[in-house]
DNA sequence: GAATTACGGTACTCTTCATTTCCGGAAATC
DNA sequence: GATTTCCGGAAATGAAGAGTACCGTAATTC
């Protein structure tokens, strides 16, 4: 998956497994540092406008030192985007009802991690249509993840009688996403307290535990 | 507001107010030939992928044609957009109910023009923080027209009695719009038919008609 | 018909930027 | 200590593309 193709790996026989290089080591503590400078770039330029000088600089690394890693800037920002994901996301809290998990879920830390987020998928929007393999990697490191966490409080409501069986739980988690997304990249609005608040309380939590459910139309159609 | 800056207006004598010009006359049925060129580029490429070449090539005409009319590729964008949106845009027809309205909306002529302004407003996202006179007129001119006639329809649901009075209807003209352009620009999943009944009757109607407003919830902490 | 301006094309200038190469020096292996 | 591979930095290569300059030709005005 790196770009370190543990080469050779069964030819010689020197120390029986290890890659048996002669000359200096790789720094590793530097993949780390290429990949945040990475991230950060592409977050402050979008990825057309990222350069890869700006990450080198930014990484206090010499362009050498990035190109020996990864074959082109497309490989580079896929990789980051798989690191900088797959490490945190913990379970949300279970705060005992459905709206004190759905604002524990925006109130917690990820204040400074959604934004970076949000700015990192505005920078790749442009650029999806034309990477496929960018934008798969993007919607399975950056946006299902955090769609499942909104999932798991929905199902826990579930659980505990306040969303009625047999809601649609995939479009509820979809709801928050996508009007947060919209509101940042189209309406280019701030998302702070207030409009996470009238989310919560007046679009999500209606919507879920309504108590007709929502046959005041679809009773016409059926599904 | 155009390139055409009807010069020197009052210097000479000879025909009164007329330009005047001494030789041949701009062809101004070349003019919407490049805009409507420079649309279709656009929205196939991309703003930042979005040649003037390209532009020229699908306009049948030279670059220097283009550059006589507008100063820059971010202006001839700007007026391009401004021109595709200002002529239709009819009112949505009244069919007697909130859910025909809907459905009328999304049912109709647009099919073929939405997908474009998605398209459109998809390569022109990652472009708008780099370019706040151009995100300003996408927002005006692209997004704000579509949204408005959603807001005439809720508040004709409204006058019916379909919908409760004081519903927030900025808030409901925004989910449609919100909800369709996450799917296309992240998700990437078409808009189809079911996609759109699905949203109509299961989200927009539930949200705008249910009978206790949004206080299933805000009834517990008061607001 | 002479002068003027537009037209489609093509070639040119200038920047930007991904990617490659090279340099002197530093760490690891032999 | 010789060799190898790494490092940061800086310069070189090459392609893409915005904007400009011309060329021969077509309209328009005088």
């Amino acid at each position: 998956m790196h770009a370190d193709d543990v080469a050779a790996a069964g030819a010689g026989g020197e120390r029986g497994c290890l890659p048996r290089k002669r000359g200096r080591k790789r720094d590793d503590a530097l993949d780390q540092q290429i990949l945040e400078a990475a991230v950060d770039v592409l977050a402050r330029d979008g990825y057309e406008h990222m350069t890869m000088d700006a990450v080198a600089a930014t990484a206090r690394a010499g362009k050498g030192a990035i190109y020996r890693r990864w074959p082109s800037k497309a490989q580079l920002v896929v990789d980051a985007l798989a690191r900088s994901s797959s490490t945190e996301m913990p379970e949300p809290p279970d705060t005992g009802s459905l709206r004190g998990d759905l604002h524990a879920l925006v109130d917690g830390r990820p204040k400074k991690d959604d934004a970076r987020m949000l700015r990192v998928m505005a920078g790749l929007v442009a650029a999806l249509p034309l990477h496929p393999d960018l934008a798969a990697m993007a919607r399975e490191q950056l946006v299902e993840p955090r769609r499942l966490r909104q999932r798991t409080v929905f199902e826990r409501a579930v659980a505990r009688g306040e969303i009625p069986a047999g809601r649609d739980l995939d479009s509820l988690s979809h709801l928050m996403p996508a009007l947060v997304f919209y509101r940042q990249m189209v309406l280019a609005e701030p998302i702070d307290q207030d409009f996470l608040n009238h989310l919560i309380d007046q679009i999500i939590l209606p919507l879920a535990t309504a108590a007709v459910p929502a046959d005041s139309s679809s009773a016409i159609s059926g599904r």
